[in-house]
DNA sequence: TACATTTTGATTGACGTATGTCAGTTTGGC
DNA sequence: GCCAAACTGACATACGTCAATCAAAATGTA
């Protein structure tokens, strides 16, 4: 039988309130007291049943993910996959909102943060990029004594309870040793696309790509990122251009964000030329284009598990419990046809 | 707010006792009430609260998994999982008891099964070989009201409330995928080796390995399984001779359990031949081989998220709760020194 | 109609914890 | 040694559900 609140009030020779008000950390209990309460915990192996303490409560949990707004096919799995781990975290007395944002828009993002109602605020998963501005509006709601973790997009600035997301060094990294892989024994170049570097993510891909074409694959190399900003024509130019130019271009590695437009131009300009496609971030597009053998490989992070870890990691700091890390890890996936889920 | 049992009374206008129950399934309840009870549940999206019912008739859970005795690297690695993943549990209800057997031998098995005690048992993860009488054992623990699930291996025979693992034909098919893209353009043989071709596992690795080779890479041929059943002797020569015999040797694929065995004796007698290695599962050995550059990937599943989905899903038998069948899909990982975690 | 049977409702006490009240006991300062 | 302040304990009520009891009511049967 595991011990109660009642056998440490027995073996702590106190009653059931002192117990109570060192257990939930209350004033007025006389340290020689709170000694042997915390004694008594120790001894009995004593742990707090949650699922109890929260009924008694009447608890529930508030928790608001905050993500980018507008037309995005990985921002839609993922707010599709919160929106799913929070249909099953309802019978656990969670309840999650979704807000969308202009992530773009710095005053946009904070002016949404600071209009979220602190009073019964839990905790907050934020995905936007990180600006001075937001850093601030992130202290904020932390003294207000909600957490906070970065969401997918690491806010490495800003002092967050976690981050629940996949290192995109390691990400570009993965592939860089998947074409330096298919391509073992070639040489050639790879046409490195981006819908946009401002995003610390790109940018840390990259990073990861070139040290390891640098240090395993020498007889590969990245041409420098062309950033299409939503632009088709000009994604389409570029492809026509890089064919033309680089004779012995032999891969592509779309980093996210605009895969489409990218799919789409490479169908029409590099049809016949068996290049080796590495993207990121599992989509209906991506997918797709795995199964018709348009995409080599997909480097991905698992949306449900992210969705969740979020979830986990923010009621953990709740409940003062503690993470289980390996759980928490998000892996960084290689999705191919034939492990396609 | 959520409704309660209290809101379900007055709405359907009976007693508590009445929707008690209904929602218990107990007699003595007239079809007329039984029906405004469940359209009051209907009406106001009533969930019971499964933890203050569990509270309430002070229910622990007891999990038995059955696992594989005798010295194994990855059976370790899941018996560490399945651990860790208990002692997250223990604060939730559940006991978890980890029993081995010598899975070789069906009648220990049985023996086994036979011995543990019905009637404080939950449910039952299943790590062993099919066979009839393992078969007619698990018959026997479902009458008495356990729920069992396939653990790692299905056991698609037996009546089993779930399986919990990889579809071992598409391992295979993405071991032969990635053989494939790994050897683009090259023509030559790949060498495959398994302990043993008894366990049905290592049968469907090799199917779908020869199904995506035959349609998608004709100009790769794998050669016979060898099987060589912990005796690292035979796997030394059968490498020797197959490096002299196929001079176009270019790959190995080790289908598990043995990874040890063959690394040793790939770097006794291929050391300079540059070959592709595909290994299965994730053990400190094929780690330390990724690292070391001796294994260029490992299909892998997560023994953490086996081990929790495992016990998600024999809570959810118990509760008799829905499973999110998308957050018990257990992946086909392609873990690269890159992306190793 | 009288009686047996089946259903129903009202009530109560758990489960492990939280929280509040209030009277009672220590303690520390002087 | 006194008094206020700091601490403590006993008790009650609650959370949402389960389980049991018993009386009351509805229904079926003869």
């Amino acid at each position: 039988m595991k011990p109660t609140v009642h056998d440490i009030a027995r073996e702590a020779g106190v009653s059931l309130s002192t117990v109570d008000r060192v257990l939930n950390g209350r004033a007025d209990v006389r340290p020689k007291n709170a000694e042997r309460v915390k004694d008594a915990v120790r001894r009995l192996g004593y742990v707090r049943d949650t699922n109890a303490a929260n009924l008694a409560r009447k608890r529930r949990y508030k928790f608001v993910f905050v993500l980018p707004e507008g037309p995005n096919h990985f921002v839609d799995t993922v707010a599709g996959a919160v929106r799913e781990a929070a249909a099953a975290q309802v019978t656990d007395r969670a309840d999650v909102e979704i807000v969308s944002v202009n992530a773009a828009d710095p005053h946009a993002v904070v002016k949404r943060l600071k209009s979220l109602d602190l009073g019964q605020l839990d905790g907050v998963a934020l995905m936007v990029p990180e600006t001075p501005q937001v850093r601030d509006a992130i202290a904020h709601i932390k003294s207000a004594g909600a957490y906070v973790v970065a969401f997918v997009s690491d806010l490495p600035n800003s002092r967050c309870d976690h981050f629940v997301g996949i290192d995109n060094f390691s990400a570009g990294q993965t592939a860089g040793a998947l074409l330096g892989r298919f391509l073992r024994k070639e040489t050639g170049c790879i046409l490195v696309t981006s819908n946009s570097m401002v995003a610390r993510d790109s940018i840390e891909r990259r990073y990861g790509l070139d040290e390891v074409l640098l240090r395993d694959f020498p007889k590969l190399r990245a041409l420098p990122t062309v950033e299409f900003h939503d632009d088709p024509q000009r994604i389409r130019d570029t492809l026509t251009r890089a064919t033309a130019t680089h004779a012995d271009l032999k891969a592509v590695y779309s980093m996210g964000s605009g895969n489409a437009t990218m799919l789409e131009a490479l169908r029409e300009t590099a049809a016949g030329l068996d290049l080796v496609v590495v993207a990121h971030d599992l989509t209906p597009v991506t997918r797709q284009a795995l199964v018709n053998g348009e995409v080599d490989a997909v480097i991905a992070q698992n949306v449900g598990h992210l969705a969740r870890s979020a979830l986990r990691v923010l009621r953990a700091k709740c409940d003062d419990a503690g993470i289980y890390e390996s759980q928490e890890q998000i892996r960084i996936e290689i999705v191919m046809r034939e492990n396609l889920y």
